[in-house]
DNA sequence: GAATTCCCGACTAAATTAGTCAAGTATGAA
DNA sequence: TTCATACTTGACTAATTTAGTCGGGAATTC
């Protein structure tokens, strides 16, 4: 039960940018600098973050990278989720109907885990990215 | 972010040994297929449990293992820590105070994940196996 | 003594992670 | 124009982790 670097590094970069960004475009060499992330790992993961509306992009000279949302209006979750993290706790398909194994009845540890998922969701749902940059977290 | 087997395994399996097993041995054969287990591999699981003191066994024909501690004490969390599928949010090591890189300071991004941990934590610790036995899980 | 069951360490195939690399496109400044 | 900067994109790969298997042994009961 860890969280991956992609998630980890993804988040630093928004918070980053968020904090230190403000309005005008952030090139990525100047935050995986100051984050000390591996830039062109970065460069895979903001495609995926522009592609889903998180920032948007500035080419060429003095360009680099802006929130294309409100710090305010970026969950945690929805940031993972974008990225290719998941939160994945329970492994019966929840599109399908079946459980753990091959049965169509849920299996006994099933509401645990889904349990367990919520929990994490929630939890992660409630805090914005501004919530990380003023340090607003428990 | 996701529920590898041995955990996962690790506690089907002792739920399912917590609600048939009354008292008497389990044999471990009997709980893989129950739950269709590779058994081998709960073998592995098993060793660490009783080192660890949540089963107890008995050897020879008839023998199994039985719950050493009451399903009632036995909190989700405990499992997973003595199985090594540990709760793995933040990337310092809590041990030494350096943080994230070099840097001896917290990054921007360590309590956010320090409390997911605690959250999770929180959640598994109040959930005993007792409590996934009787479907007291919300 | 034969069947059953736990005990234990070593080994391995497959999947995932955590990246790198190379080539291209767009932009602004000198 | 030309150059330097910076995003864009896909392909590729090394290392790690996961999810097991395998083989032999030791204890216990029938
Ligand atoms: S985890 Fe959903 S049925 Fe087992
Ligand atoms: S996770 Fe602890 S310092 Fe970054």
């Amino acid at each position: 039960m860890k969280l991956g670097t992609k998630g980890r590094y993804a988040v630093m970069a928004l918070v980053d940018l968020a904090y230190y960004g403000q309005g005008k475009p952030l090139a990525l060499t100047e935050i995986a600098q100051r984050q000390s992330l591996p830039i062109s790992y970065l460069e895979q993961l903001f495609l995926k973050l522009r592609q889903k509306g998180f920032v948007a992009s500035t080419r060429g000279h003095l360009g680099g990278y802006t929130l294309a949302r409100e710090a305010e209006a970026i969950r945690i979750s929805e940031i993972l989720e974008a990225i290719g993290e998941p939160i994945e706790t329970t492994r019966c398909d929840k599109s399908s109907s079946t459980g753990c194994l091959g049965t169509n009845a849920k299996c006994l540890t099933h509401t645990l885990w889904a349990g367990l998922g919520a929990q994490m969701h929630q939890y992660l749902h409630g805090i914005s990215l501004a919530d990380v940059c003023e340090r607003r977290v428990v």
